[in-house]
DNA sequence: AATAGTCGCAACCGCCAGGGG
DNA sequence: CCCCCTGGCGGTTGCGACTAT
């Protein structure tokens, strides 16, 4: 790779903040002759700025409909939804939010939400539990080989924020009657999140509703790991805790868990693959797998 | 009142993809 | 097909405003 030749004569060129007859022209020339080539708009509306700067000031500051006023509750939920979703890309974020930049989202996320979400105990980075997050790491130092446990590995989780698309991207199945009525089992049967929470709260809630749910079938999963029963159905219900007790075991001794294991990275790569699918319409036809 | 620390936003930087010659 | 230019994107930095000590 070469060494890539400056977008413009940055020793004649002004940088820092715009002032409000830099934006009075930007916005004169824009006006009247529309953006067009960026390259030549400082030079044409008399401004000693590189054109990329006028189009970053323009989309970021200067474009009409922009929103300046702060984020609502109902933007944080989309933007938190989205970023569960499809990570950083936030031109695709900020496509769903009118009024607001690429730049507006993602420093609305980097100063607040990401934060916020870490504070309520949610890593900003995967939506999941920090705890849990943290028990992959160690998963991952112990096995050393990246692979992990069967039920290490949850589907990629994103929170109830927006019923509608969550609902489209993860329908939770209806639990069973068996399994909504299984007294007997030391696990409490799954319930709901209740819906008057606020956005957060329900975050957390559904985590915990989904550890419940997944950690069960994980258990009958990990049950025929441990007993070599090939058919869950007819196996007694062993607990989580046995079950993946005995497979960490076998992991720090040395041989991986059998069956029902897969790789880290396979998982995120796979999980990767389905958002991607679902989401084509946003990303475009370049982002499809074959 | 002065200083240090933190926060939030605007802007910059470097990389990449696409289009045109 | 290759090269160059441009626009777009995401990560990072700079700096003013605000708060705590």
């Amino acid at each position: 790779m070469g060494i890539r030749p400056p977008c413009c004569d940055k020793l004649s060129v002004k940088k820092g903040l715009w002032t409000a007859e830099e934006d009075a022209k930007l916005l004169a020339y824009v006006s009247t002759h529309g953006t067009g080539n960026w390259t030549t708009v400082p030079k044409k509306a008399g401004l000693k700025r590189c054109g990329k700067s006028c189009r970053l000031r323009w989309t970021n500051y200067l474009r009409p409909n922009l929103k300046h006023e702060g984020f609502s509750p109902q933007e944080e939920e989309l933007i938190v939804t989205l970023h569960a979703t499809i990570g950083s890309r936030w031109s695709i974020i900020a496509n769903q939010l009118p009024g607001r930049t690429d730049n507006d989202v993602k420093n609305y996320w980097n100063t607040k939400l990401s934060k916020k979400l870490a504070q309520r105990g949610i890593d900003p980075v995967t939506h999941r539990p920090i705890s849990e997050v943290k028990q992959s790491i160690t998963s991952l130092h112990i096995s050393g080989a990246g692979s992990v446990p069967a039920g290490k590995l949850r589907p990629f989780h994103v929170g109830s924020v927006n019923r509608d698309l969550k609902n489209i991207l993860f329908p939770k199945p209806i639990p069973s009657p068996q399994t909504a009525s299984s007294s007997t089992s030391s696990l409490l049967p799954p319930q709901p999140p209740p819906q008057d929470l606020d956005w957060i709260d329900q975050l957390l809630a559904e985590e915990a509703f989904s550890c419940i749910d997944e950690t069960e079938s994980h258990a009958k999963e990990a049950s025929v790991v441990c007993t070599g029963v090939k058919d869950a159905a007819a196996l007694p219900y062993v607990s989580w805790e046995q079950c993946f007790g005995k497979a960490e075991e076998e992991v720090v001794g040395g041989g991986m868990v059998a069956g029902g294991s897969s790789s880290f990275i396979d998982g995120i790569l796979d999980r990767d693959r389905e958002i991607v699918a679902e989401f084509a319409s946003l990303l475009g036809d370049n982002y499809l797998f074959n």
